[in-house]
DNA sequence: TTAATCAGTACTAGTTTGGTGCTATATAAA
DNA sequence: TTTATATAGCACCAAACTAGTACTGATTAA
């Protein structure tokens, strides 16, 4: 139902878990307490992100995961196509050319392309460092809201200011 | 995987179908031979649309399936949330007031919140009228996009500013 | 050596999806 | 009235996906 599954739920989770934490690495187990989230899945979504290379892993006594990259420089996106792959919100949209055989006839194909585009950027235009911050702009997402909520996170993200709603 | 259903597909797939037909009803035979769809499912699928509203269906010989209001009226959401219910993108990201018993830990419902409203307005924005028109700008989608496709398709919505960031 | 911790794989129950089939009902036309 | 046409409403099924579990093996600090 255009829905992220849970495990990417949680990997967002995790990772703004540790985006926000003091120490460099964690535990899946630490995380998962922290977070109360189920031990096994927790272990489960940090191997795959750190497959992606999202992750760096570290075994043994005292090992754990750290964030491959700044919080500022991950993106939800980017955590989303990890666990779930490329995002394409039909089966026949999707970056490469697709081999639909009814791609001649179909009218509707290069719209949702577009809109599948509009969805990545937009996942693409938020950092974990921003999913982790507790909403300090919560105030202006529950006023009724004028200018599309796009510009607030798109501008946002451009110029590194909080968006327009605080200060 | 971030995905509309394939009734989802079908349904705007037939929506636009009707949009842009010379006659007002079409029986789901004769759409799903226009359309090139599996009968059974075009059936199934416009039932449903029929029973959200979005259809007027006429029994009987020479009956079938007519758009309720005019292309330009119904938007994308609409079919989308007639056939899988409410755009959710996470099971905690609602409308109401969700009943997680982790919100109060929860330091990524709000932003899911606002990515879901995006998702939602952006759907939102796109008529079954524009769904149906050959992309007169298809040409634009393919040249080096420099202005992010979100204004092209809320241009007429409001006035977008660009996203210097994006490519 | 030992305990902690990640890597990798396989497995399972439950749900969703995509699709089929059948019967009942409504309607225009012969 | 009869008949052909069409939708309405179920009930059903197989395949795929999701969420979660289990276990074995490799790595590393102490
Ligand atoms: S159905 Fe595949 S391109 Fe439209
Ligand atoms: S997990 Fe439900 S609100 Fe965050």
């Amino acid at each position: 139902m255009l829905r992220i599954t849970r495990e990417t739920d949680y990997g967002i989770i995790l990772m703004s878990a540790l985006a926000q934490a003091d120490e460099a690495s964690l535990s899946a187990a630490l995380l998962a307490r922290r977070c109360r989230l189920p031990v096994p899945m927790v272990g489960k979504t940090l191997k795959a992100l750190a497959q992606a290379g999202l992750l760096i892993s570290q075994r043994g006594a005292h090992g754990g995961y750290a964030l491959a990259r700044h919080p500022a420089e991950i993106t939800v996106a980017e955590v989303v196509e990890a666990l779930e792959g490329p995002i394409a919100i039909t089966e026949c949209s999707s970056a490469e050319p697709s081999g639909c055989v009814f791609l001649e006839h179909c009218q509707v194909n290069s719209h949702w392309n577009r809109i599948n585009e509009i969805i990545r950027s937009t996942l693409g235009a938020i950092s974990l460092k921003q999913m982790s911050q507790w909403p300090s702009s919560l105030r202006g997402a529950d006023s009724p809201v004028t200018i599309n909520p796009l510009s607030a996170l798109l501008g946002e993200h451009s110029s590194v200011q909080p968006d327009p709603t605080r200060r």
